[in-house]
DNA sequence: ATGATTTGACCGGC
DNA sequence: GCCGGTCAAATCAT
């Protein structure tokens, strides 16, 4: 686990939200702006794009600063789980077995993987840019939440093999242990498993940068990284049983109080773009909602961080 | 109807 | 033998 200075964190946390309630202002203009009728043949004033690149780089800045403070870290994932082979058993594993009518012979039906190719993070969203399938949960020795499993969907399509394993923090609920396999698809979404190898946030800053949201590159590039704090489970009555949908989905799909969904707009603003929307996580293209933002600062304001 | 999720059983590594 | 990862039928959601 990365550690950072108490006095460093303050700043941090400082400037971030600094920098948030500056892009949600920026934000509130651009959709001031938006309200007006569009210029000759559709197009929208020249300062829109200037906020655009304002609030863009408002949340580059953003993201720098929680890269800081997010605990990112890099541990093999052989070694990831502390999990002393101590502790309370759980017998009802080995209870009755036959509520299943005939199980098919599988007996040699599948090899485990090595764990090598695998590293885990942990964060504060479940998302990565991937689509994936849930395919299995586990209640595992000594942590209060199950571990959730998937698979990339790519798998029947392009035999992709990676997996990852979701498992909420016991101390802190809203962050997610993550472990990844590595991806053989090309449908990667935002960002290779290098890339995020590297840093999850970094190819996000990239292309926040480079100011151009216009650009070709924006096909695998939106700025839409699904930096969220809307990591709840789907059902409140099952806290640790959260699906394989994310969240931030349905965060978008809540109902904004006082924000009308300004990401659309500007994701429909580059609409010339054909289907950068072509899978299930890319609905997280809301992931910088203005819920997003109102969270920060209701977090900021209620929280003694 | 189809695809996604749930969940108990099965399997392999330690 | 225990524990965690995976399978796959059942169930749910759209």
């Amino acid at each position: 686990m990365g550690t950072l200075r108490p006095e460093k964190l303050c700043t941090n946390r400082k400037r971030l939200m600094e920098e948030l309630v500056m892009g949600r202002d920026v934000a509130a203009q651009l959709r001031d702006l938006l309200e007006k009728p569009t210029g000759p043949g559709g197009s929208w004033p020249a300062s829109a794009e200037g906020l655009v690149v304002k609030i863009l780089g408002s949340f580059s800045a953003s993201l720098s600063l929680l890269k800081c403070t997010c605990e990112v870290c890099k541990i093999p994932a052989s070694v990831q789980v502390g999990s002393p082979s101590s502790g309370d058993r759980r017998s009802e594993d080995s209870g009755e077995s036959s509520k299943r009518p005939a199980v098919k012979e599988r007996r040699g039906c599948y090899k485990r993987r090595k764990t090598s190719d695998t590293w885990m993070k942990i964060l504060p969203t479940m998302e990565d840019g991937h689509a994936w399938r849930k395919y299995g949960q586990k209640e595992i020795l000594n942590a209060k939440f199950p571990r959730c499993y998937f698979r990339c969907t790519h798998k029947p399509d392009q035999g992709c093999l990676a997996t990852k394993q979701v498992q909420k923090l016991q101390e802190e609920p809203h962050m997610y242990q993550i472990t990844f396999g590595h991806h053989t698809c090309t449908n990667t979404l935002k960002f290779s498993q290098h890339t995020l190898d590297c840093d999850p946030i970094k190819p996000y800053l990239l292309n926040f940068e480079s100011n151009n949201i216009t650009s070709d590159q924006d096909h695998h590039h939106h700025p839409s990284y699904p930096i969220s704090v809307k990591t709840e489970c789907n059902k409140e009555e099952t806290e640790s049983n959260f699906s394989g949908k994310f969240p931030v989905v349905a965060a978008a799909a809540e109902g904004e109080e006082e924000e009308p969904n300004m990401w659309a707009d500007l994701l429909a603003m580059r609409s010339d773009h054909e289907d950068v929307i072509s899978s299930t996580t890319t609905t997280s293209s809301h992931g910088l909602d203005m819920d997003f933002l109102n969270e920060c600062v209701d977090f900021e304001r209620d929280f003694s961080w």
